[in-house]
RNA sequence: GGCGCUUUCGUCUAGCGGCUAGGACACAUGCCUCUCACGCAUGGAACACGGGUUCGAUUCCCGUAGGCGCUACCA
């Protein structure tokens, strides 16, 4: 077992976008297959017709590859153990099933959903079992020319798993360590499906996990209750040595009260639970996604990975590589993980501000564009610099340079819409103003005016060879209020280069206007 | 209800018998500064409870309580 080839699958239901607990699920199998040399396969579980919706499949593999992570075979990706969707897998399920029934592993069960209803409502707690599969009709109570009649008629039924009771069934579970359940407490999982001659997900995983020889299966928290039914499947049909080992992943929950995330929780919340944003066919609601808020991918796989993993140390930034490298199951906590979407934020902050400028421009520009300005591509690159001017110049022990506080490109609006529109009005309460904009400030601005105007070269340094001489003689700190004049608030660059990147004419309009307006 | 998993600052977590219980996010204060940020520094903030085991429990065991999951011809 320990010298078996590592292959993994990440194996999600087409019945609507990709979850974000679903892509740390993904992550985890991803760096688990990468670190041991193995292999990631993409598997479609569409065993529930009923619930198949549209664009999912094609939605879930377009996720993947906007946030990098790359499978080695499965649907869409080829490979030799196709086909990877269940529904084309029906034939090979039946062949197996078949099987369990040969064996006496299995048996058939004639009870129509309304029959099993019935029984509900009759017993209390009832569960189709050792103990209540003698009341039923199955092939177990009813004689085999009976059953053979009614399969003849064509009578519905289903294949249900013959579950002996008593049996101390133990998982291992690579998180958890061995959890132990008695077979007593499980019922007779249905294995095929009337109504859409399909396996159920029981089956089918089994099944498909054993021919596509798969290693390890590494899912969510919600499937170690089915997990000793799964060991007794393998059992059943004799791959108990091939048997792959298993780790059961804590969930995902909401941030504030209680209960594991939903896809109600984000939008309500304001965080997106989904890496891309989907359009439901059904209603035409739409769900944001990770992409669309503006994040970056690599900040949402290093965030989502440390939601229930650690390296064991205090690193917190990771590529996806060095996360390849650190992975550990054995490090993975047990308990669920509240979503911590200001985290998350903070994390697309630390990719953003380590990103080139040249990255940014694209989508600043596209925001300007978005907000109805005109500008160049020029201007732009002129404005992320000078926004992260004053900042670029301080370095950190790390060597590492730091720009301003944005989370997202989106941030960059209200904190550069003065580049492109002038104040419009000036809030008198504002404290920045209140404090900086007197009684004798509009005279002041005025005197200032007229040394502008005289400036010939109006570049940075044009600028600074006539005022700084002007402010030493005067004694005058001109900024905070030039500042109002030019942004109508107390934020921005540097003067100097705020108003050198407006230009003389409009600069000198500007302030006019605010000593019109604040007097 | 039954079964299972789980329980360290508000949140994510480190800790694997002896620690002033560490880090990060968030928060507060200070520094820097022509503003806002950034950055830096500092601070407040946690072992759910009760029994054991042990010279000694946050750490091991058992209860209790809380949280989460499962309990379909859904995955």
């Amino acid at each position: 077992m320990s010298d078996r080839k590592v292959r993994v699958r990440f194996a999600p239901s087409p019945t609507g976008p990709l979850h974000i607990g679903g892509v740390r699920t993904a992550l985890y199998n991803y760096l688990f297959a990468k670190q041991h040399g193995g292999d990631l396969i993409f598997r479609i579980e569409d065993t529930d017709s009923s619930r198949f919706v549209p664009g999912a499949e094609e939605y879930i593999i377009e996720s993947f590859h906007w946030l990098g992570i790359k499978f080695d075979e499965g649907v869409g990706f080829g490979g030799n153990y196709g086909p990877y969707r269940q529904s084309e897998r029906r034939d090979i399920y039946k062949e197996y099933v078949q099987q369990l029934l040969d064996k006496g592993k299995a048996y058939i069960a004639f009870d129509t959903p309304e029959e099993l209803e019935a029984k509900r409502k009759e017993i209390d707690n009832f569960q189709y079992d050792a103990s209540t599969r003698q009341l039923m009709k199955n092939s177990l109570t009813l004689p085999a020319e009976v059953v053979q009649e009614m399969i003849a008629e064509g009578q519905q039924y289903v294949v249900r798993f013959l579950i002996e009771p008593g049996i101390d069934v133990v998982v291992d579970d690579m998180i958890r360590g061995e959890v132990h359940i008695n077979s007593s407490i499980l019922d007779d999982k249905v294995l095929f499906k009337s109504a859409d001659q399909l396996p159920t997900y029981h089956l089918a995983n089994i099944v498909d996990d054993h021919l596509m020889e798969v290693s390890h299966v590494i899912r969510g928290e919600e499937w170690l209750p089915s997990a000793p039914l799964h060991v007794l499947l393998y059992d059943a049909f004799g791959w108990a040595d091939t048997m792959p080992r298993f780790a059961h992943l804590p969930l995902l929950l909401k941030p504030i009260g209680n209960g594991k995330l939903s896809k109600r929780d984000g939008d309500k919340l304001g965080f997106p639970v989904f890496p891309l944003e989907w359009h439901d066919p059904k209603n035409g609601e739409i769900s944001s996604g990770y992409r669309e808020k503006g994040y970056l991918p690599e900040a949402v796989l290093n965030f989502l990975a440390l939601l229930g993993w650690n390296p064991g140390n205090d690193q917190e930034l990771m590529s996806l590589d060095e996360m390849v490298e650190l992975f550990d199951l054995s490090k993975c906590s047990k308990n669920g993980a509240k979503f911590d979407y200001v985290k998350a934020a903070w994390f697309n902050h630390q990719y953003l501000i380590r990103q080139p400028d040249e990255a940014w421009t694209p989508s600043f520009d596209k925001l300007l564009k978005e907000q109805g300005v005109e500008s160049t591509p020029q201007k732009e690159a002129e404005v992320v610099r000078m926004m992260k001017l004053k900042v670029i110049e301080y370095v950190d022990g790390q060597g590492n340079k730091h720009k301003r506080n944005i989370s997202f490109v989106s941030d960059l609006w209200p904190l550069t819409k003065f580049f492109f529109v002038a104040p419009e009005s000036f809030d008198r309460e504002d404290k920045f103003i209140k404090k900086n904009w007197k009684e004798e400030t509009a005279s002041e601005m005025r005197q200032f005016i007229q040394v502008l105007s005289s400036i010939e070269d109006f570049s940075v340094e044009g600028q600074k060879a006539v005022i700084d001489p002007w402010v030493e003689q005067n004694g005058l700190r001109p900024w905070n209020a030039w500042r109002i004049c030019l942004v109508g608030a107390g934020q921005g660059p540097d003067m100097y280069e705020l108003s050198a990147f407006l230009g003389k004419e409009e600069t000198l309009r500007r302030m006019q206007f605010a000593i019109d307006t604040l007097g």
